[in-house]
DNA sequence: TAAAACACGACAAAAATGGTCGTATTTTAA
DNA sequence: TTAAAATACGACCATTTTTGTCGTGTTTTA
């Protein structure tokens, strides 16, 4: 099934969060962990990747945490998706330089494999993170005008 | 990774394949399987997939095999995608009525994730197989116009 | 009636994902 | 200066998903 990974989903979730705290001090692992019931020491490690990324700022020792370093309008999807799952590669000769996959010697579908992940790559490019929850509060609101 | 999986490559190649000899006798699953070196039952059952969800026609016995039921221009991304992979979920909750995930009572991702994915919807929705090849012929005539 | 093809369920192997553990490092504050 | 709280990170295990295989049955043609 196609799929975004636990991992991109305790991202996405971590990101919003400190977001919301913003202003504040910085937003503890465990905070997140507890609050959203995401195993502490695989959070650990996604919040690390997205310090790595650069999405967030990681300060070490007591009172320390991670602090958003961008606003989500500045936040791509693609740029929290390449992070946590790498490059988006819709066959796998797409890493490559060359297909290395003896399989499709005569292959007919690499090119327009490639077509439609520049284009799904765009979408992912196009839609920031603060858009994500706009256009939600816009598809909310025509829900409460309807009823 | 955010990738295809290589049951909807077969498919896609099969798709290709049957289409690129039509007007002719039925494909046979032997034929698409030897001619990209894919394993010959794993091939059948993507090959009887697609035909329970009408996108082929299956014809058994001897002289027996696979017909497209449409041009290519007809067929959606979204339809062979959900053919083999199911409906596009990109978190688990959306596949149930009610979020069962205990882990996000206080769940802050839910609907923007909604939201993407309708999204995502639509962008395989608009997609045909034929413009998948056709934009691509754009793209390579551009490339070849370039040097 | 034999051969060639699809149909399909059960199962096995391999890969990817999700999760855990131990240890090290950094920083604050008593 | 030392204990506690926090991140950093590699190694590892468990679970799930994906990929592939096998056996058997059914359909159709010659």
């Amino acid at each position: 099934m196609l799929k975004f990974s636990k991992k991109l989903e305790y991202a996405l979730i971590s990101i919003f969060e400190i977001y919301d705290r913003n202003g504040h001090n910085p937003v503890t692992t465990k905070e997140i962990a507890m609050r959203y019931d995401i195993p502490l020491d695989l959070l650990g490690k996604v919040l690390q990747t997205l310090a790595k990324n650069r999405l967030v700022t990681s300060i070490q020792g007591v009172k320390g945490g991670y602090t958003l370093n961008h606003p989500l309008k500045d936040i791509k999807v693609l740029q929290v998706v390449e992070a946590i799952e790498g490059p988006i590669a819709l066959i796998a000769c797409q890493t490559e330089d060359v297909c290395k996959c003896e399989q499709h010697l005569n292959c007919n579908i690499r090119t327009p494999m490639e077509m439609i992940q520049s284009e799904l790559v765009q979408f992912f490019a196009n839609i920031s993170l603060e858009e994500l929850r706009n256009r939600n509060l816009k598809i909310q609101s025509l829900i409460v005008n309807k009823v």
